[in-house]
DNA sequence: ATTACAATTTAATATTAAGTTAACATCCCA
DNA sequence: TGGGATGTTAACTTAATATTAAATTGTAAT
């Protein structure tokens, strides 16, 4: 069972992250500032932790260098929680070292998804990054291979294609597809999907992505 | 038996919703507003909370603000129902820390569903696909399996099987039917059902739908 | 800052699968 | 055996997605 370590100053946002993470299972120990998470984090070493940027005193973004500079916890997972269309707080959490980001106001299922993912891909257990159907997909060198050549997508296909690609088979739906590739809060039109499944197809060829009419798409097996 | 409170100044809905959810062995508290809803969760410790985001004096989003702050209730599961495109609601009542989400209008078998799922989760069982007949449903493939061999089917046609699947050997009347796989108030003519009853059973054989005269139709075991 | 180019989104229209209806046929049980 | 209930079929309608181009936004280089 992973350890999560929660900061935020907030004890609402505490509460709810809280409540949907340990409903997956995730042990979860929570704490409402950096000082304390610096303290916490080294005593338990979680397998992730999660920092609020905005909180008072030592901000997501300072707590993060620190955690960074402490050696035990180099290689701890990082994850950002930003307000509303703060576009800044995710560059400058990449900067400061995070692996991943989630928009406010927090969705249940981008999170918990999220915190999967990521997970799963430093876990090292899963995601040894398996070929299906010819296709394999490098997140680390964010390249396609397709029958052994390489070639590279712009990020939303890349996203959208490595979603569908991370469950083959199973139908994604648009509404979870938003969620996930486009996250939290963004309104994009309906056709927008519609689009970059287009240029996918053009690029890979019609077999790999089906649309089921009415519920989603999938990556066809 | 799982208590559920349900919350709407509509009447109309309150029946509706009740109706689906008695139906399938919840025992349902109502009334009309957030004040006797906050007395009324006190009194009953329901298992989970149905509110309606729009209503008089007392909103849903505020009404869940106030459970949430009442220590017992804490760990109770609340669900918003919302009115037709308001995404806006959704939003703001995860923020006000709701469980979920059911947008209107309310699809009983989606109700349903994400009211057993979201219970589910709390509980920790998780449901098998099983085979009857040697017939299989993947839903999360949205395929259907015969003798191994699988098969996509149209949405409507896949929900009507998955709804006669779900309970093999009961019968479905016409009206459960259009209630689970149309919604509620969908009017549609009264053939409609036949014809993909008809499909189904050109696809599968005609020996796994049967027809009770006057009553409805069954998934034969 | 300006340009140029790539990525993304929107908007408008076309296309197609899915769903519905209508008209008629057939069944079955009082 | 006659009438309500269901079956069947093809034509029709609609909803969902596909397609395209144009508009917008973002990014990198000069």
């Amino acid at each position: 069972m992973e350890k999560i370590l929660l900061v935020d100053d907030e004890n609402d946002i505490l509460e709810f992250v809280s409540y949907n993470l340990s409903k997956e299972g995730f042990q979860v120990i929570t704490c409402n500032n950096g000082k304390e998470a610096i303290q916490l984090a080294q005593k338990e070493n979680p397998d992730l932790i999660i920092l609020d940027v905005m909180m008072p005193e030592m901000d997501g973004i300072e707590t993060c260098h620190e955690l960074r500079s402490i050696d035990k916890l180099k290689d701890t997972l990082i994850i950002f929680l930003s307000a509303r269309g703060e576009d800044y707080s995710q560059v400058a959490g990449f900067d400061a070292g995070a692996d991943d980001y989630i928009p406010k106001p927090i969705k249940p299922r981008l999170l918990v998804s999220r915190v999967k993912a990521i997970l799963r891909r430093k876990g090292g257990k899963v995601e040894a990054e398996e070929t299906h159907s010819g296709i394999r997909i490098d997140r680390e060198k964010y390249l396609i291979f397709k029958d052994n050549k390489e070639f590279s997508l712009p990020k939303k296909e890349f996203e959208l294609l490595a979603l569908l690609f991370s469950k083959p088979g199973k139908v994604f739906t648009r509404e979870i597809i938003l969620d996930n590739v486009w996250g939290g809060d963004v309104v994009v039109g309906d056709r927008t999907i519609d689009v970059h499944i287009r240029k996918l197809r053009e690029k890979l060829g019609d077999q790999y992505i089906k649309t089921i009419k009415g519920v989603g798409y999938k990556f066809e097996v």
